[in-house]
DNA sequence: ATCCCGAGGG
DNA sequence: CCCTCTGGAT
């Protein structure tokens, strides 16, 4: 376990390292975010970000979305990977949130769960980043792997766990942008193949480097 | 072969 | 818990 001082100077050392916790998908209106983050499920950001401004120039709002054809949608997507699944997930989703949410994005956990192709991931990233609601933990790839590493949990991989056990950990209103920098820091330095420890200032109060030091 | 800010279904 | 869906980069 960390102690809540250990827990602070993480925080304090991330916040120095990445001062503006931004997300890396930067999409004003909160659908066209929500859809970039369905759209980077096993695929970078990066390439995210290059297949979606001609998608939302062919479609420029929800109610185009909602009417789009499925098969048209893939053509657009199809380099991000898993593009049937997400072409019509995409566009169920715009159809409902047209005809049931008033056009808008929903700002509960069990109303954006609702929506097709939206999981914990999407929902809590919407959650902390759109409507800022305070104690929301982004339990992605980077986050988990991360967060394991340096002890902040047991080490599963079960996101449901791992937001759990980090509400647990980090201060409410310091929990969405901790995740953000999670993000940031498993691009720079923790990679999931190489990990570049001897350039990681976090390495004081990381388990993985202090076992591989006592190793 | 492994990973990328996952989700849905069995 | 497991598996599948899919392309691109390393």
């Amino acid at each position: 376990m960390k102690s809540k001082m250990e827990i602070q100077s993480i925080i304090e050392e991330l916040k120095r390292l990445y001062p503006d916790a931004l997300c890396s998908l930067p999409y004003p209106k909160p659908y066209e975010l929500l859809f970039a983050v369905r759209l980077a499920a096993q695929c970078t950001d990066e390439r995210v970000n290059m297949v979606t401004p001609a998608l939302y120039a062919r479609y420029p709002t929800l109610e185009a979305l909602a009417e789009a054809d499925v098969s048209e949608v893939e053509t657009y997507i199809h380099s991000t990977g898993f593009f049937r699944a997400k072409a019509k997930d995409i566009v169920a989703a715009a159809k409902m949130m047209v005809e049931q949410y008033d056009g808008k994005v929903p700002d509960t956990m069990e109303e954006l769960l609702k929506l097709p192709g939206v999981g914990r991931k999407t929902a809590n990233l919407i959650l902390g980043d759109v409507y800022h609601k305070p104690g929301v933990v982004v339990a992605d790839t980077h986050c988990i792997r991360i967060t394991g590493r340096l002890g902040l949990t047991d080490g599963t991989k079960d996101p449901v766990k791992v937001e759990q056990q980090l509400r647990q950990v980090l201060p409410p209103e310091e929990s969405n942008d901790f995740c953000h920098r999670m993000v940031l820091h498993g691009r720079a330095v923790c990679m999931a193949r190489k990990p570049d420890c001897p350039n990681c200032t976090l390495r004081p109060w990381c388990s993985l480097f202090t076992q591989s030091q006592e190793a």
